[in-house]
DNA sequence: AACGTAAATGAAAACGATTTTCATTTACGT
DNA sequence: ACGTAAATGAAAATCGTTTTCATTTACGTT
């Protein structure tokens, strides 16, 4: 995983700057280990620096995303939610739909499913979106 | 799959009035092979039957999922997209990127997945999310 | 075949999420 | 400390979706 100190350095390197507002929404996403929608960002980011606006984390948000610090999920919370992206390869993710929490895992077997489906489909397959959506432990023992 | 003819039969058993809008939507998903948003599937139905609008088309697609009859995409396209459910049980999608067909595929190794994760995580897993996204032959020779 | 009724529709308004615009502020190299 | 380009915030615009409500329609009953 990259971490904040590795990000700052690359955000540096590429000549974006480093605002108090990108510095609260990197820490406020490193620190949460849940899949966040923009309006929870706001929310969480303004709790301890009050005063950024939603526009900004938007387009924070889009930037991370495009550097490819973050990634989206689609299952759960909504249909675009952010998270961390911790594993910096290929990588899926296992959501807990109660607290949010998200656990990444690499290793899958859809390489052979892949092969698979070309063979069978004739398509030319460029990526895929796999998502396991459950309880975690924490939350079932709390119900 | 369950074809025109059963899906308005369940609708009348239902209790649900067979509308010309609804046997005009349910016309247009049918004979389309896509995965379609809700825009475009306003568009496609006003092309065949005009003066349909899009309020219908956003209640009507509301009911044939509640009732099973088409499923949605996440990939592709947009972040809400349906299509028809072709195979009734568990299956997942392969999607063209390029002229949004859709094929389905229902053998999926994922119950291992799944198995492993599980004892690995301790989640407790309710469902997942499966998409590959590619370019079909067809499209890839018009290229 | 006409009637009555509840369900379905359409148009407009409301709503929520996201994007754009533009004037002001800020980070950072000089 | 200064200058400049980039970043921000507030407001407005935009887009997708939902709600409201008056009108229309499908369909069971006469």
């Amino acid at each position: 995983m990259v971490n904040r100190k590795e990000i700052i350095d690359i955000l540096k390197l590429r000549g974006y700057k480093l605002t108090r507002q990108r510095r609260a929404i990197l820490d406020t996403i490193t620190r949460s280990h849940s899949h966040l929608a923009p309006a929870d960002v706001y929310e969480k980011v303004n709790k301890r620096y009050p005063g950024i606006g939603l526009v900004t984390i938007y387009r924070t948000l889009e930037l991370l995303t495009r550097l490819g610090f973050i990634c989206e999920a689609h299952s759960g919370n909504s249909c675009r939610s952010y998270m961390m992206r911790r594993s910096s390869g290929h990588h899926h993710h296992l959501l807990c739909s109660i607290c949010y929490r998200v656990v990444d895992f690499t290793d899958c077997d859809l390489r052979q499913m892949e092969e698979r489906l070309t063979r069978q489909t004739d398509f030319e397959i460029d990526s895929h979106l796999v998502e396991f959506v459950g309880r975690c432990h924490d939350c079932r023992r709390k119900n």
